[in-house]
RNA sequence: GGAAAUGUGGCUGAGUUGGUUUAAGGCACCGCACUCGAAACGCGGCGAGGGGAUUUAUCUCCUUCGAGAGUUCGAAUCUCUCCAUUUCCGCCA
């Protein structure tokens, strides 16, 4: 959400935005809206001012008086009641377009409409391909059942589509990432957190992903969802609240379950652990100052830690920054990371990293004092730490060996108890 | 799941026979004075969101006492629904 006053007085630059988004979006109808909402609220205001100096006059009234001026109040409020009722149905409209308004995108970010047209800004490690392994790598699918990692046929048994089993040393390995994450963070200052995944309405609200994201959301009878990120019950921590300038930047490292229905990628990625309903993240949040700059700062300062995971368990990964059509509504700019896929012989996505100004924080209400005591909205960023199974199966990939064993990154080691290989010759 | 009690501004806490409390008092915070400096004392200020006017500093109005609806000329105060907290009972990883 953003502010009505820079709405009215930036109308220009909306339309720029919702253009560069490729967002359907008719600002001049939100300010039509808004003219009418501050003419009927004048209206409403002044007849309640009438309301609240008449009964202020009755109790002191003679009594002969008093019905004189209770009938006059019946005039006022029937009045009132018209009003009211077409300024909720003004409000409504207007609250409906607010929730719609695009974020302005940074200047930064390339013209484009889908992911196609993200831009490869940074690139590390030399991808894999046959050559370098000496063999034709396969698929984690194929090593993974070879090994008994991985049980899909019971998975979709179980839970449906997408359904999967994790078992044995991938298991393992799986709550090995968790915990060199966790470890990894915490020591950088982050406070760890395992938070919600069943949330309230408001809660999906707050961060943006309703109403627009309701086809991707499951939902219980109660009309509670299950989030597909642990960013959501994370920023959701200090609605409502006033934070104390000194206690800026806030850092979180959070841990969650995260559900998707996936809606509008049913075709895709149907086999493997790449795309999945169920799975697990860890992701980094800041709460920082109201100030482009400080966004900008941890904005980078996230993506780096995110790579610097890959670059300690030895990733080829690139990073693209995403173009105006791949950002989402909310969003000032986005970063993917991107992991080598040998199988697929191309990048596969293993986070997002973006910030979105106060778009957030306005419709979750968190605010700091300044140093001239003013309440502002604090800027919001958010990244993905690491989510698997889809950075377990990028490992596997990439550590594959030419019998079907699995060599363990030397950052995983300690968290492995101390083993180098895992998996047994199955090839 | 059942029963009872409670829910007031950053915190604490009065107000619950409905009407100058249109939210007292205290703490914290800010300014002034005192002091070599500080604390204490003293004086003054001090919730949030929004509208309007203007000499842009102030004036003025509306909303806000967990949320929503209702009764009333008038609701923090009465009624209903929901939510949360606490205590007791039941069930249970």
């Amino acid at each position: 959400m953003l502010d009505i006053k820079f709405i009215k007085e930036n109308s220009e630059l909306i339309k720029m935005a919702a253009t560069k988004k490729h967002i359907n979006f008719n600002v001049d109808e939100l300010i039509e809206s808004d003219k009418k909402r501050i003419e009927i609220l004048q209206k409403v205001e002044d007849l309640r001012a009438k309301q609240n100096a008449v009964s202020l006059e009755i109790p002191q009234a003679a009594p002969e008086e008093r019905s004189k001026k209770i009938e006059e109040m019946g005039l006022v409020k029937n009045e009132l009641k018209d009003l009211e009722t077409e300024l909720e149905k003004v409000m409504e409209n207007w609250r409906t377009l607010m929730l719609k308004v695009p974020n302005v995108p940074d200047m930064s970010v390339p013209e484009g409409n889908t992911d196609e047209d993200n831009q490869e800004v940074k690139k590390w490690g030399n991808p894999k391909t046959e050559k370098e392994f000496g063999f034709a790598p396969k698929d984690h699918i194929e090593i993974m059942e070879a090994q008994d990692w991985v049980d899909f046929e019971r998975g979709i048994k179980t839970s449906g589509f997408r359904g999967y089993f994790l078992k044995g040393d991938a298991a393992l390995l799986d709550v090995a990432l968790w915990q060199y994450g966790m470890q990894k963070w915490s020591s950088k200052g982050f406070t760890p957190m395992i938070v919600p995944s069943l949330v309230k309405k408001e809660t999906l609200l707050g961060s943006g992903y309703l109403p627009q994201g309701q086809d991707d959301l499951y939902n219980d009878i109660d009309g509670d969802y299950f989030a597909g990120t642990a960013e959501v019950a994370t920023m959701y921590y200090h609605a409502g609240e006033i934070l104390e300038k000194k206690d800026l930047p806030k850092k979180f490292i959070s841990f969650s379950p995260c559900f998707r229905k996936e809606a509008g990628a049913h075709g895709k990625d149907t086999k493997g652990l790449y795309r999945v309903h169920e799975f697990m993240k860890l992701e980094q949040v800041i709460l920082c100052e109201a100030n482009h700059e400080e966004s900008v700062k941890y904005h980078e300062e996230l993506t780096s830690y995110a790579e610097e995971v890959a670059e300690e368990l030895n990733l080829p990964y690139h990073r693209v920054v995403n173009c105006g059509g791949d950002l989402g509504l909310g969003q000032v700019k986005k970063y993917d990371l991107e992991a080598w896929m040998p199988s697929k012989n191309k990048y596969g996505e293993t986070g997002s990293s973006s910030y979105f100004h106060d778009f957030q924080t306005r419709r979750l209400n968190i605010r700091y004092r300044d140093e001239e005591g003013k309440l502002k909205f604090v800027h919001s960023l958010n990244n993905t730490a690491i989510a698997t199974p889809r950075f377990l199966l990028m490992i596997i990939e990439n550590y594959q060996n030419a019998d079907g064993t699995v060599t363990v990154p030397e950052a995983l080691i300690p968290f492995m108890g101390g083993k180098k290989i895992i998996g047994n010759p199955v090839f």
